[in-house]
DNA sequence: ATGGTGGGTTCCCCA
């Protein structure tokens, strides 16, 4: 099973680039984070020509995540339990074949010491706390999407000037490690321990040529899930280019 | 020195 995670960056602008990459890489589950689009005008049409079923979680504007599937998706799961109706979309569960799927769009942070720092590792809290309640480590389980946060230093272009700032703080390290605690493993890293793979170079000041990237999506898998992992890319050539989204896909292939 | 670009439905916010 081919599966991928991919921050789109608005699914209906991102549409004339994510309908041939599924004819290119044919994932058999692409979990995508900020669709930035209401469930009633997500554009499932193009991606059901694809031969993709899909479940979506979203709102406008902002947020949004949603999943594509060649088989059957079941078991879907939308947000936290004790969310709010006006909650951030931020959050969606699914089991396709044998394993369980949460694809998790992190908040940005925007600069620590902020208000929406504090909420960004409130969030993470709550997400390792829903692990705990709702998962089962057993399973081939994969959470997967953008954690806008790095592991460590292997994942950033400058580390010295990215020192305490936002993806890059200790405590959203510290965070996202208990996230991992759970019993997760970050696929990549493990098959690929050299430092310089990023997932998101920004869209200001030329940053693609110049590789000033970040690793800040990830697959986190259960030891079966693990197990079966063959293969985990970042597919940089859908970073080049007009029309690209800030995030580049990152693929794994579980036997 | 607070720049720069891209997306949304904005008269600015967020990444």
């Amino acid at each position: 099973m081919r599966i991928a995670t991919w921050n789109v960056n608005s699914v209906r602008a991102r549409l004339p680039r994510l309908v041939p990459w599924l004819e290119r890489q044919r994932p058999d589950v692409l979990c995508i984070q900020e669709t930035k689009v209401r469930d009633e005008e997500f554009p499932a049409e193009p991606l059901e020509d694809q031969g993709y079923n899909l479940v979506c979680f979203g709102q406008k504007t902002y947020n949004g995540v949603a999943i594509l599937a060649r088989h059957r998706i079941e078991a879907v799961v939308r947000g936290f339990p004790d969310d709010g109706e006006d909650a951030d979309r931020r959050l969606l569960g699914a089991i396709v074949g044998d394993v369980v799927f949460l694809n998790v769009y992190v908040p940005n942070g925007q600069e620590v010491g902020s208000a929406k720092y504090r909420y960004k590792l409130d969030w993470l809290a709550r997400l390792r706390h829903f692990l705990d309640q709702s998962y089962d480590l057993g399973e081939k389980l994969v959470v997967l999407g953008d954690f806008n946060v790095t592991f460590d230093d292997r994942d950033v272009y400058d580390p010295e000037a990215w020192r305490e700032q936002i993806h890059c703080s200790l405590a959203e390290r510290e965070a996202l490690r208990r996230l991992a605690e759970f019993g997760l493993h970050d696929a990549l890293r493990e098959l690929h321990p050299e430092a310089g793979i990023y997932t998101w170079w920004d869209h200001r000041g030329g940053a693609f040529p110049k590789d000033h990237g970040l690793r800040i999506d990830h697959l986190l898998m259960s030891p079966k899930a693990r197990k079966a992992c063959s293969a985990v890319f970042v597919d940089r050539d859908e970073r080049k280019g007009k029309g690209a989204s800030d995030h580049a896909p990152v693929v794994a292939e579980l036997d």
